[in-house]
DNA sequence: GAACATTATTGTACGACGTACATTTTGTGC
DNA sequence: GCACAAAATGTACGTCGTACAATAATGTTC
């Protein structure tokens, strides 16, 4: 018995990796063709052959389907946009240049927003890192350095600051996807600046 | 046909208002015997003598009867809290004096607030003047006041900045009904001085 | 590789929760 | 008072998620 389970994934974990995309797959469809309101659980699992039971343990509501894919496209696309930002001068323009993405992102997936957000808000509760956003890791990331960097003030860790910072991103997603005021990328700028004011050491 | 709904309630409306704090009574009332959890919506109808659907009518979540009592509350408790803080010289004190306010009463209702919490996210489609919380009003006046005052930066809505505040305000809270650090009056503090580094104009 | 232990899947049946609707009661305007 | 509108009642129903016992698949030990 490894305890290094990523050396030892065996038969089983594999299958589960398999049957949770394969559902996370068949769910995607049928939200793009039917709307993701109008899906049922139980038209999820009857398009995927699986047992409702089945479909409930792996995914207790119907938005852990959306979550699995998006973490996977997150995973998929974060390298590239790194390498993308990583060029620029300061942690204050990576910020920015990655909301800019981020954005882009959020334009595409609108209709999955709101249902979504909620429910991570929701889960909230759960602590384990592997849950934990990653946006949240992201912004940690960039704080931390920006604070090495001398950029940003030192006096508060960078997980609360990147706490901070994920509740300002919401905000501005929340009101995005209700009122639909200004391009996102604009109000994410505006976030920002009220948000950098506050986080850059005063010169 | 009065269109001035205040100087002519009827007693249809006034029945209305009775009925609502009967069954927000009746439901506090089980709440704090069982629990928020446990008590049912049938069993608050049943507790409140009337019939299922007339409860759904006025409170469609169990939650909304949550939002009437504090509303209320808050109603109640504003102009005391106003008056108290009215005598601090700046904003930014008045602002802290608010929140300390308020961390006193969440730790009163702490077992309540997590539901209530994601109830009142969940909500924030509805954009009714009246829906809207009696925080973002307050904090609203408050930040319009600061930018009189020569305070606070000029160049954002003060609605936009109370929207941030409310989010810092959440992402605060949350983190205390989750993680149960260090004293909520203590976060806020922390919080506030994030956000006033970068209200604050420079000076 | 054979027997045992563990975990996952199935299918069904059940219970809780919220809704719909026809009926009755209550309030309003003439 | 009468006629109309609106709200409350109570029941019946549909949906959604869960529980459970039986079965299948995987992992482990010798």
């Amino acid at each position: 018995m490894s305890h290094l389970e990523s050396s030892a994934p065996g038969r089983r974990e594999r299958k589960r990796q398999q049957t949770l995309d394969h559902l996370a797959n068949t769910a995607w469809t049928l939200f793009e063709a039917l709307g993701f309101d109008a899906v049922t659980m139980e038209r999820i699992a009857e398009d995927a052959d699986v047992a409702k039971g089945t479909l409930y343990k792996h995914f207790p509501v119907k938005e852990a389907l959306l979550r699995h894919r998006f973490h996977r496209e997150l995973a998929d696309a974060l390298p590239a946009v790194f390498q993308e930002i990583a060029g620029l001068p300061t942690v204050e323009t990576q910020l920015h240049a990655f909301l800019a993405r981020n954005a882009e992102w959020s334009e595409q997936h609108r209709a999955y927003l709101l249902p979504y957000v909620r429910f991570r808000l929701s889960e909230a509760h759960v602590k384990a890192v592997e849950q934990r956003s990653g946006l949240d890791q992201v912004f940690s990331h960039l704080i931390r350095q920006g604070q090495a960097n001398g950029e940003f003030r030192m006096d508060y860790a960078p997980e609360l600051l990147a706490n901070y910072l994920q509740f300002l991103y919401l905000a501005v997603l929340l009101r995005w996807l209700l009122d639909e005021g200004d391009s996102l990328a604009v109000e994410f700028e505006r976030m920002l600046n009220v948000f950098l004011q506050g986080l850059k050491k005063p010169e």
